[in-house]
DNA sequence: TCGTTGTACTTGACATTGTCAAGTTGTACT
DNA sequence: AGTACAACTTGACAATGTCAAGTACAACGA
């Protein structure tokens, strides 16, 4: 094969790591063959290990871009309108629903361990401390670091169980005739809202959204 | 290789299934390798595929057992000590913490689709209907269907997500120092539980517990 | 008793994969 | 000019999923 010239640096190492999340997006993590992903960005079967190792080097470096594009979602979020909770959840499940390559890695100890990759292990910690931001947002910053930590677990495990099972599981096939997609998950997400601000007010707390 | 005398019908079968599901179990869905599980089982590399087709039949037949023990705990759910809801949440964790190979197989679309076996489609449908009928336990029937599919879907989304999170995820290494595992499951449940009763109770129910 | 049919496997072969090893090419610095 | 290093390349190998073609044996009708 005739060598490319490529514009710049790092254009390769683009050219991979988009040719595999294209890849993971459309035929999931298990199909990600290296050969593949490098036959797509028109190089040699060898110059994805340049970059990235091996497979499971892949997997680490869209899970760490995943981590970072999430703790930024946190961060633009725009809580002017709606609760933190709701305006959270709405996050995290138009960001799931847009980067279904990265989602499907980000999560999955098996095949892309946080702690294996350094830059992975600190872009996720940053998601998670926005997180706990946002649930502080909820449920105020004086309740002791135990019960903001369940808080954050369980609001995380909505949000996420929610997007599993709409990216992966078999949620979409359970609708009721005559209810789009779009419309269950705002209802589910409504509903996921309103149970936490029962919550929020059971616990004293005044909600914090105008 | 010497054929092996087994003891009765189907014995192969089930040994093939089992190594299967030890593989996933320890290892992860990725890695199931068809020669490692027909080398695990003492039969040919060609066995399996005599019993289960190709590589995602194995991951279809471990998904409809799945859905159908689910489905069985469930229905086998003891309702005389706790909430419908907070019930249904233990027993959902439960089966998905002690059947790992299952659970990471069963709700993947991607490497196995509900739709593409018939009895993987009905074991997950009996499935489903026992959530249904938890959800009922919980909010009562009176309530019109599309609430109830949407009650359904959230706490299903509770549930799966901090299993999820739990069992392939990285919320075992988020646990504040002193916390245990089981303890913070514990605590996510009793919240969840709590704020499912609190929306029933605003929704004009009264709990159905004692 | 003989052939047929079917099940439950087996061995053999092939393209494809992940990965190790060993080039090759160009650029930057001494 | 020489050296070093990055950014690739080609080549090889064992292992994998799967197709094709056996083999062994039980059941069954003629």
């Amino acid at each position: 094969m005739v060598p490319a010239p490529h514009d710049q640096h790092g254009d390769v190492r683009r050219l991979v790591l988009d040719a595999a999340i294209a890849i993971i997006e459309s035929d999931g993590a298990e199909s990600l063959s290296m050969r593949e992903v490098a036959r797509r960005a028109g190089v040699s079967h060898q110059a994805p290990y340049h970059y990235f190792g091996d497979r499971s080097g892949i997997f680490a470096a869209i899970s760490e871009e995943g981590f970072t594009f999430l703790a930024r979602a946190f961060r633009d979020v725009d809580f002017s309108n709606t609760s933190p909770a709701k305006a959270g959840f709405i996050a995290y499940l138009s960001f799931a629903r847009n980067h279904v390559g990265h989602f499907r890695v980000m999560f999955r100890q098996d095949i892309c361990g946080v702690t294996d990759n350094e830059g992975t292990a600190t872009a996720a910690e940053s998601a998670f401390n926005e997180l706990l931001q946002m649930v502080a947002r909820t449920i105020g910053s004086s309740v002791d670091p135990k019960a903001a930590h369940t808080f954050a677990f369980t609001m995380w495990s909505q949000a996420h169980g929610l997007a599993t099972l709409v990216i992966d599981g078999p949620l979409p096939q359970k609708l009721l005739p005559g209810v789009s997609l779009d419309d269950q998950i705002d209802a589910v997400i409504n509903l996921c809202s309103h149970m936490v601000a029962l919550e929020a007010a059971e616990m004293g707390l005044v909600p914090s959204h105008s």
